[in-house]
DNA sequence: GATGAATGAGGGTTCATTCAT
DNA sequence: CATGAATGAACCCTCATTCAT
């Protein structure tokens, strides 16, 4: 990659940071591509230089934050912990992205009325994805005992609603700190598969 | 009341359950008066006849869903149940609203960017009581020794994100009943409750 | 005139005094026909058995003020006082119905941009009657002595702006009484007719 | 100033003026942001680069026009002039502006009812202005002896009714031309200030 | 590359008017 | 006669997108 390419990578990367915050207080259709342009200084013009449209900047917003999540539980699960670790580490990795690194999950619930065209298989295969691997990590845990008497999926769309609830209430520097939540959730959500 | 104010109230409820579920699926600016009207087969302007403006529709929609939604609880928090019953009572009606009456939990996530003047207040006020409600069992739980070692305002947010997160991807008709999901999310939950 | 076309004739003559007071403050077009109802108790669909249409209504309004308006002056004008004192009457009559009777003379500016088809005629011929008298008897007073060196449609001009204007500053109740008002007028717009 | 916020400021100012005209013609509810696009060749959106809002075009009309009537009518109060000199001078002016740079005085007759917040207070604190120039011209022509038996608001009141009346029947090209118009109302209007 | 001007489609809202009851 | 529901046209305003400079 040329350094040209490189800095024109870099500042796409900044617009999206800047962008996904403002998506995720005020949706996509509350969110104007004006306001994003002025919280990164810039003009409206020019973010059409970096995206073709407010969807593509959307997706791509959408993208950088599954590729980051997949990322993350790929690695934890080609990892060689315990089933069990593998769960605590899920919960925390996924809590600490949602409350940290302010990636956002729930940016979109209905990729279909969002997206066309190959933007909306990508959206749902990255989602997928990243479902997948939670199941597979549960699998695990029912083969080697470590999970009982579980319905996997139920369990996983619990265990995710739990977690994509978080950013709903979380406050940076309220009562409860990311680390706190991480450690009741990881104990109380792995309770409910170990029976 | 009246007959004919009998029919006023009757057709306002019967917009608002039709606009809730619209809402729930486009989100607020997503949803146009027009789509609204189409599927009740009016014209826009007929609506603004029942509702002030749009905020006000919403509003509408989001009161009808507290009031029931605490009218039931307050039922159950004044019954005779045991505080694990009532716990299991709550999921149960919690789901049972959401998946077969419609009824939209999630509706707005930020109040006071949706909102003007009192209407923040009242919204706000209707949810903390539904909330104040699930504490004041899990108290009582703690108190006479149902539940063991939990922060309840954490456990609170917990199951009630796990709770709301089910409209996101529960399909009528799909894999897992209404009944199926209670049965499960009732048991997994309680479990987190009582050590 | 039977009983009940009296009783008709008497509603209509209501709505049009109140309609009458509500379009001078607000406008033609700043003035709905819902507004016109409530202030009579009535509903928007009511007006409409007693007028064909807002236009209708205001060209009702109009043509009452100038009935009374032109009555006034073409008794005036046929009366045994000097030209001095008919235009002393003419002054006084025009300052007592806008500012006691809430007749408003300019209720409309453009009748051509206002009014359809026959009413502009009915209008313009209306307030052509009053001009006409006035300039009657400017020019009676021209020919007998009275009134000196003046250009009869440049005066009749000036004193019907000074008039028509008092509207714009009137309040009852206010520094000025409607009597002081005509005594002042009077006094310096003859003076500027008689040299 | 820059080269681009001249060409700002102009284009502002030709909107302006071009509103200005439709707005006298038509009243404030009966112009469309449309009509006034439209005979400037624009689009009814572009508009809205140059103008917050209708309210905001309506004041800024009446902004410029307020501020070159009291520019005019600030140097002639400090001129050097005798106070009939003055007055004369005033009127002169008022009727230039109203007939030949197409200055219109009485867009709005109700600032409360058209303008919101600090405008109201923007729009009457201007015309006080004028109001008060007036009245300080006739109080000092009182004390010098020039003008006799005067009621100071009343004769002001009077003149500026004949004075802004004449945009309601002057016609450019008409039987009486504006200079006309100057001369006679000048020394009619005067002579009711000087008994 | 960046900017601001311009556009045009579309959304919320109002309101005169009609009409069944 | 009166009412209130319904309509549809028109209006204000927003905003994603384009484009000349």
């Amino acid at each position: 990659m040329s350094l040209r390419e490189q800095k024109l990578q870099k500042k796409k990367e900044d617009i999206i940071r800047s962008a996904a915050t403002i998506l995720q207080e005020k949706g996509l259709h509350g969110t104007t591509m004006e306001e994003i342009a002025a919280q990164l200084l810039m003009t409206k013009g020019s973010l059409y230089h970096y995206f073709k449209n407010k969807e593509d900047l959307l997706f791509q917003c959408h993208k950088i934050i599954l590729d980051i999540s997949n990322e993350k539980i790929t690695e934890i699960l080609e990892s060689n912990q315990s089933s069990i670790h593998k769960m605590e580490s899920v919960i925390r990795s996924h809590i600490h992205l949602s409350t940290e690194e302010n990636v956002i999950f729930s940016l979109i619930d209905k990729p279909e009325s969002t997206f066309s065209g190959q933007n909306i298989e990508k959206v749902v295969s990255q989602r997928s994805y990243y479902a997948n691997c939670i199941d597979k990590i549960l699998q695990e845990g029912v083969n080697n005992g470590s999970f009982k008497n579980i319905n996997i999926k139920l369990s996983r769309l619990m265990i995710l609603g739990s977690l994509n609830w978080i950013q709903q209430w979380y406050q940076p520097g309220g009562a409860n700190t990311s680390e706190d939540i991480s450690d009741y959730f990881v104990q109380k959500l792995v309770q409910t598969l170990t029976d």
